[in-house]
DNA sequence: AAGTGGTCTAGACCACTAT
DNA sequence: TAGTGGTCTAGACCACTTT
């Protein structure tokens, strides 16, 4: 069997640039495999063009349809642009190129054991200026103010305020402000009826009152997690943020190859 | 023809509810948006199951391939998921579905034109604990020490300061500090050596010199981002950071359904 | 055993791009 | 016109889950 010895530091790790008939891994991910050792062993430099898909049928006897399969893959991952009629392309690594995921803070999906969200205050308020307009409600109309801490490990890491639309025929977003585990936080409202979410994230200073909570120096550097959800009606449900120090959000990535392979298919569009 | 309001503010604009078989648009696109819309309308509703692909193929008369490609195309925009042997099923909103796109900084992206990168200062410079850490070089030996302003119609936006592993032998890294336009900037070294590159992202509070630079007050809240580049061989070519206030890097994104149909580029995932 | 998602085939036809 | 990517078919077989 051909082999290739693995890029990274000469160590000896063989790997398959053919494709396994009887192993377990399909085989559009093998050859998705093979095509991105061969682009990052310089077989196939940024820039340039791909063998063609009809070549790739006839040089690893597959359909066409597992061949574009696999292209996708690539295509998805960043690594490879097509060109209707042209052809498909080596992508030079781009820096616009980087998303930060929020699942990414392992410290706070991982570790739930140590996680524990506690409530600090909830109660009704009438809504204020800004409260109405994000919840679109009148100003003066009751809403459930709602103030959570998350401790990691027994440390305040992140200061959670928030409002709730208050609405006696829909007792499920009530029983919001009794979510004490992490899970059903970063759920939304932890109930179905939420269809979409907007969210921005944007540095801050910490006032007074978070950094006594967070319990950090006054004017501690931090981060800001907005979030806004919305019914299928496309009427708001709640509206709160996250305060943190940048201790507990510190979002990495990465760009071009990675070494973990992906197990999605289709581009999203 | 079948077809069903907008469930947006009740607009009379209809939405086809069959395959257009002489439409521009793929079948599987077409059968993807019909299973969006029918989630929004609540139809499906989020935890419940789909009709099974065998359903589908029969609904539509289409080949099942052909919904497949419609189902992973929902999968990978985080709408459904698919569990082998038993189903699929609408996905809820989950706030840690999210993602923040570099390249969703439009102001930057877009407005090429009123975007100027501006060299402050390009010098060798004796390699620190600190730089030949991050540069896997040794203490002591020269890199090239680099300072931009990114200024947004005539405003200053980014401070962008880095080192560059100097290399007589790989004179395109050099070349790297002449860039002064955005493009070439945000492509790492405007090269095609890279391989990879770290990002991180975290808050910070300007220190003196980069309040002076950026024209804010000291100590005006701000975020940090810290890159790395590797060549093909993984080993470092560039570190650097960009400093900027919130005003200019400020990250949105949404979780749930999306009001724009089939005219996102890819993204990675 | 029945139902479900997952993979794969071996073609066909179309649309786009370059020559 | 030739080469390329993009879509689609109509089945087949397999692996997993539930009954």
């Amino acid at each position: 069997m051909s082999t290739l010895t693995s890029p990274k530091g000469g160590s000896p790790a063989p790997f398959p640039m053919e494709i396994q008939r009887d192993s377990d891994q399909p085989v559009y991910t093998q050859l998705a495999d093979i095509l991105r050792q061969q682009i990052l062993a310089g077989i196939f430099q940024p820039g340039q063009k791909l063998p063609s898909e009809a070549m790739l049928v006839d040089t690893y006897n597959v359909s066409p349809m597992t061949v574009r399969r696999a292209i996708n893959l690539l295509a998805a991952q960043g690594i490879i642009s097509t060109a209707h009629g042209r052809g498909t392309f080596v992508k030079e690594v781009q820096l616009s190129n980087a998303a930060f995921y929020l699942q990414d803070l392992k410290e706070l999906f991982n570790s739930e054991g140590t996680t524990v969200v506690k409530l600090i205050e909830a109660r009704f308020l009438p809504a204020d200026e800004r409260v109405s307009r994000k919840l679109q409600i009148k100003p003066g109309v009751r809403a459930i103010y709602i103030r959570r801490l998350l401790t990691v490990e027994d440390q305040p890491a992140f200061y959670h305020r928030g409002y709730l639309i208050y609405d006696p025929t829909r007792p499920v977003v009530e029983s919001e402000f009794q979510v004490t585990d992490l899970k059903g936080l970063f759920r939304g409202s932890g109930n179905p009826l939420i269809k979409s979410g907007e969210l921005s994230l944007e540095a801050t200073v910490l006032n007074e009152e978070e950094a006594g909570i967070l319990q950090v120096p006054l004017h501690t550097p931090g981060m800001v997690l907005e979030h806004t959800f919305y019914d299928f009606r496309d009427k708001p449900v709640s509206w709160g943020w996250f305060v943190c120090t940048n201790q507990h959000l510190r979002l990495y990535t990465r760009v071009g190859f990675e070494q973990t392979y992906g197990t999605r298919d289709e581009r999203i569009r």
